[in-house]
RNA sequence: GCCGUUGUAGCUCAACUGGUAGAGCAACUGACUUGUAAUCAGUAGGUUGGGGGUUCAAGUCCUCUCGACGGCACCA
């Protein structure tokens, strides 16, 4: 009996009923069958040596196709699964799951002696002995019972309880390789010698199906690639990252520093104090130009302005206190119930609605040890907050008046970013009605803007939904930054009203909003974007003035006095070296300018000028380097 | 918080199975007076994160504790 089989560019072919897709492939040609990893048949993911018993769609999956590489570093999981099994033995190992990740892949195991990375290198020792060995990997549906029996014999309790909690029409599958087995879905690849290039990474602690509750398990990260090629870059790629940490930049460039006495709280030295100047009053000139004011709130308040606002019952185990005067105080970990009382100490019209109060306001929040990251996760940081106290009918216009102005900041930066509307989440304050509402006005400014964005169930702050910015770095990765909050509940909460042309009381609506989010971490962000070549305008000395002797010190202090008298930041490398000493320190420092003065230079009131990536351009005269570098400055120029 | 790793000079890192803590860079001093990515010589620098223990002897072994790192969980 003869089936149709349709491709996807719509031509349908016939072939004998149980013919696999394997088979399909190289009757359209060999090159297809050499690098076809899978098929999907209907939609339906399978494997090559699938029989295909109907007429059917059938799309064939190439190894360099998304699912292709995950299908094929999900088979890289099972060779190191087998590889791990045979050196520390099929009992003492017991599998949890080995997901695709993005990049790569990790396998979950229960095994009681603790893996390092030391390990690793036997295991891939072990993994290039499967892959050598070229075993045919071969799925094989089992019933429950016999699922049930093969991993109570193997006494792998994980398993087990995968298997219970697949639903009863569940149609069980176990993947052969060799003397090793998995229960898994697959598809996988048809034998273990199609895996070219892996590399196992990193071991780590990680708990049973993500539930702090339960039992902790060793994950083993890995990663594959079709080509050795693609994994060098990819490991490549992973160096290039490290050296841009940072933790290690912030160290080198004298930016900022941790101490053992403040643990997850930054110090910023000079450098970076110079950034973070020129951050705020960027952001506090654009904030002015758009009527805001700003204004400081108190970093401690008593207990009772915390159990009204709902940071007492929702947040409290992240909340620093102290007690003074018998009095319970706490550090405040947000803004808003400091800027609710400024907005209630006077009486508004509905005239002066909206009231924009912005804070670069200083918060501590009590984070995990094991949280903690640098800049990127700290326990004291400053954000630079607002809150828009507005009529209702306000809403939209301002919010879409902040979206702007994040997307003016943001592209300053060079920074690409995406959209994403967070709403209820389950320990949320107030009616589900007030919630409906606020999540629908977000969703409108957006649709009514034609912004892309995407929805992020359940992850809105506990007093409203959020619209939240996240900012593509110079890696791809990706950060939280701004965020659109809007609430309905802090007004309620603090009784908050302006005078309405009716002469009556009614209830403004508030929006939280941040464009850095956190400076502090923003900071951590650039300096990785940027590689600590920040561009002119940020970088904390602008130009680095290099006498090419003892004998210029007094010509370099007076062209500093020049530039610094027209607002450059500079700095004089005043110690006896020679010239290319201290070139290739400035150029380690990542200084945007070097500006190199001798004998020639003193006689015509010049600098030789260095530029950062361009290298030498010749001489200029005081003047001009001063109107170049401030041009620069002025336009924020990203190089 | 949990699992694992880790902590030695300002920085980066040495010190085999326990046996007097070293190097490079930086700093300081001197010589050289320097022209576009490292001049030479010398000097100083440490209760090996902290407490306790084992030992004739601890950077090294045990234990408690603090910090950091990689993840997990958390991120209102």
């Amino acid at each position: 009996m003869e089936i149709n089989v349709t491709l996807p560019d719509g031509t349908i072919r016939r072939y004998r009923q149980g013919t696999t897709i394997e088979q399909v492939a190289e009757s359209i040609s060999t090159g297809l069958r050499k690098n076809a990893v899978a098929g999907k048949i209907n939609g339906k993911l399978l494997d090559l040596n699938h029989q295909i018993e109907h007429d059917s769609h059938m799309e064939l999956i190439m190894l360099d196709s998304k699912d292709g590489l995950n299908l094929y570093r999900h088979s890289t999981a099972h060779v190191m699964a087998q590889a791990i099994k045979r050196i520390y033995g099929d009992k003492a190992v017991k599998l949890g799951i080995g997901p695709v990740i993005e990049d790569g892949f990790y396998y979950d195991i229960d095994i009681e002696q603790p893996l390092s990375s030391d390990d690793l290198g036997a295991i891939e020792q072990a993994m290039a002995v499967i892959i050598q060995e070229n075993l045919p990997i071969v799925r094989r549906v089992v019933s429950r019972a016999e699922a049930l029996n093969i991993f109570e014999e193997l006494e792998d309790a994980l398993k087990l309880e995968l298997i219970r909690d697949l639903p009863v029409d569940a149609v069980i599958t176990i993947y052969d390789q060799g003397e090793f087995f998995d229960l898994c879905r697959g598809p996988h690849l048809p034998s273990t010698g199609r895996i070219k290039a892996f590399k196992l990474l990193s071991v780590a602690g990680a708990y049973w199906r993500g539930n702090s509750n339960n039992k902790m398990l060793q994950r083993i990260y890995g990663t594959s690639f079709p080509k050795k090629a693609q994994l060098e870059e990819h490991l490549h790629f992973l160096e290039e990252a490290k050296k841009r940490d940072h933790r290690k930049l912030g160290k080198e460039l004298e930016l900022f520093m941790f101490s053992e006495e403040a643990p997850g709280m930054p110090f910023f030295l000079p450098k970076a104090m110079a950034i973070r100047n020129e951050l705020e009053n960027f952001a506090r000139e654009l904030q002015r130009q758009r009527d805001y004011d700003e204004v400081r709130t108190p970093l401690m308040m008593n207990n009772r302005i915390w159990e009204q606002s709902g940071h007492w019952e929702h947040y409290k185990d992240n909340m620093y206190f102290t007690n003074v005067d018998e009095t319970k105080f706490a550090l405040k970990p947000m803004n808003c119930p400091g800027h609710m009382l400024i907005f209630k100490n006077s009486l508004h019209s509905y005239r002066e609605l909206p009231i924009r109060l912005a804070e670069f306001g200083q918060v501590h929040r009590h984070e995990f040890s094991g949280a903690l990251n640098g800049m990127m996760r700290v326990r004291t940081f400053c954000q630079d907050d607002a809150h828009l106290f507005v009529l209702p009918e306000q809403i939209e216009d301002e919010i879409g008046r902040i979206i702007e102005l994040i997307g003016h900041i943001y592209q300053v930066f060079g920074f690409e970013y995406k959209i994403e509307l967070s709403t209820r989440p389950e320990d949320s304050m107030g009616s589900e009605e007030l919630w409906n509402q606020a999540e629908q006005s977000l969703q409108n400014v957006l649709e009514n803007r034609g912004i892309e964005y995407r929805v992020n169930e359940g992850d809105g702050a506990f007093y409203g939904p959020k619209i939240d910015f996240h900012i593509l770095d110079a890696l791809k990765r990706s950060w939280q930054c701004g965020t659109i909050q809007l609430d309905f509940q802090m007004p309620e909460k603090f009784d908050l009203t302006y005078i309405g042309e009716d002469n009556q009381k009614h209830r403004p609506v508030v929006i939280h909003r941040a464009v850095y989010g956190s400076i502090d971490r923003f900071m951590g962000i650039l300096t990785e974007h940027f590689a600590g070549a920040f561009p002119l305008w940020l970088a904390p000395v602008q130009a680095k003035l290099l006498p090419v002797s003892e004998h210029y010190i007094d010509y370099a202090y007076e062209v500093k006095k020049s530039l610094e008298a027209a607002g450059i930041r500079v700095e004089v490398d005043v110690r006896n070296e020679k010239l290319g000493y201290k070139i290739r320190e400035a150029q380690l420092k990542k200084s945007p300018y070097m500006l190199v003065v001798g004998e020639n230079e003193k006689n015509s009131a010049s600098v030789s000028v260095r530029k950062r990536g361009e290298g030498d351009l010749g001489s200029k005269s005081i003047v001009d380097i001063i109107s170049q570098i401030n041009e620069e400055i002025h336009d924020k120029q990203l190089s």
